[in-house]
DNA sequence: CTTTCTTGTATACGCCCGTATACCCAAGAT
DNA sequence: ATCTTGGGTATACGGGCGTATACAAGAAAG
């Protein structure tokens, strides 16, 4: 090649979002053919091999392609959110060194924005959520490690903005782990359904917090040393 | 027909048995061809509209079938296994009247009694979790329902075995929802993966026990009238 | 004993699929 | 100016698919 990176070729582009269109509207990826991706792309049925070996390829490119697109969006969204939820109000932690008013507040507008950018965004995270638990491995794979970036930078704001305080680093990346996949599969439901949205985004609150919680309490009784 | 009830036709079991033998291997339902499924029955593809009339309609059938048989056994385990580490001990509730080392007690033996039931049943929850955010409405719908209804059973557990004290029976139903759920996801991955099967079941209890332990706390400054 | 129903089969048709082969043309490279 | 290569197309093949129609045999009903 001319260049180290040329630009994507038309055709593939085409063709990845044509199966990004067809995923979304109910078609699992497995059943997804290749002269329907081509027809939906308006190019002929060979053209998938001028950029493809497998479906499972094109698959895989798509989720790395859409993952490296919402990444640092998803992050800003969320650290403005949680600043604007951090106002000057001076902290009242109460005896586990808690500010739970704040916590409850963070946690709100940091959750809100996610869902925001879900909205943004509906096609990806449809798609990521159906086959998150589906059948083809590869895709599968890609969108775990997709949603452990996600988690891994949830990690680091948590720490950043000190929302669990006397809580091991472990803890809060597991932590972390968990309610970024839990918030995940629950944009699907967000964004089918309409009229649910509020009770969901409530729901997803209390949960983080009620996590939050547990795991601050749980922290006190084994804080350095190893228990047997 | 003869009696109300006949028994189940020859076929319509075939179908179905390799229906969920098909999905167990990495199928997607929606990928599911009516001619595919009859060669694994070893029977006429037409046998088929002998039985369903749609392929969503034989899902239905399978999944209404298998919920209905482990509804029962799932919640027996799981009361056995909790009056098992439900001992003679004295109860030692601290502060805020939970009692946390019988928590512990009773939500390891559940857990480790609900993984177990799933390696027992690992076709059905490989294929329960895989069409859980599947494309095919109608199999979502049923799915949902059936984790519903364990999560029933579970929040009546709850109760019954008075670990939750303090806790208003609607959070006590929302949080069954929530753990039934995970667990239920968390069950293919326990599955699949054979090397972190210990981690996969520890992780889950701390889950369980962190949203336990959040809730019984923030239940402390709302117990009984509403905030507005 | 005959009729009717239920369950399963055989054959056949037309359609769409994946893909092999061959051709085309524009853009760079030489 | 010629050659190479990357991206797109046209045609064609064999095979699997869903399903319509017609037939068969055993069980149940009359």
């Amino acid at each position: 090649m001319s260049q180290l990176r040329r630009a994507t070729a038309r055709g593939k582009r085409l063709l990845m979002e044509a199966a990004l269109r067809l995923l979304a509207r109910n078609r699992s990826f497995q059943a997804l053919g290749l002269r329907e991706l081509a027809r939906e792309a308006g190019l002929n049925p060979n053209t998938f091999y001028r950029h493809f070996k497998t479906l499972d390829d094109l698959g895989l490119a798509l989720i790395e392609s859409i993952a490296e697109q919402l990444r640092k969006p998803l992050r800003e969204r969320r650290r403005e959110a949680a600043m604007s939820a951090d106002d000057e109000r001076p902290r009242s932690p109460n005896e586990l060194g808690f500010d739970l008013g704040r916590g409850e507040r963070v946690t709100h507008e940091s959750v809100k924005s996610f869902f925001d950018f879900v909205l943004a965004h509906p096609e990806a995270f449809l798609v990521g959520v159906r086959e998150f638990y589906g059948p083809s491995p590869v895709l599968r794979r890609a969108l775990r490690e997709t949603i452990h970036g996600f988690a891994t930078d949830l990690a680091d704001d948590i720490r950043d903005f000190d929302l669990l305080p006397n809580v091991d680093s472990d803890t809060v990346a597991q932590l972390s782990e968990t309610v970024m996949q839990q918030l995940f599969l629950l944009s699907l439901d967000y964004i089918e359904s309409k009229d649910q949205r509020e009770a969901i985004q409530r729901q997803a609150e209390r949960e983080v917090l009620m996590l939050f919680t547990g795991a601050i309490v749980l922290s006190r009784q084994a804080p350095e040393y190893v228990v047997d």
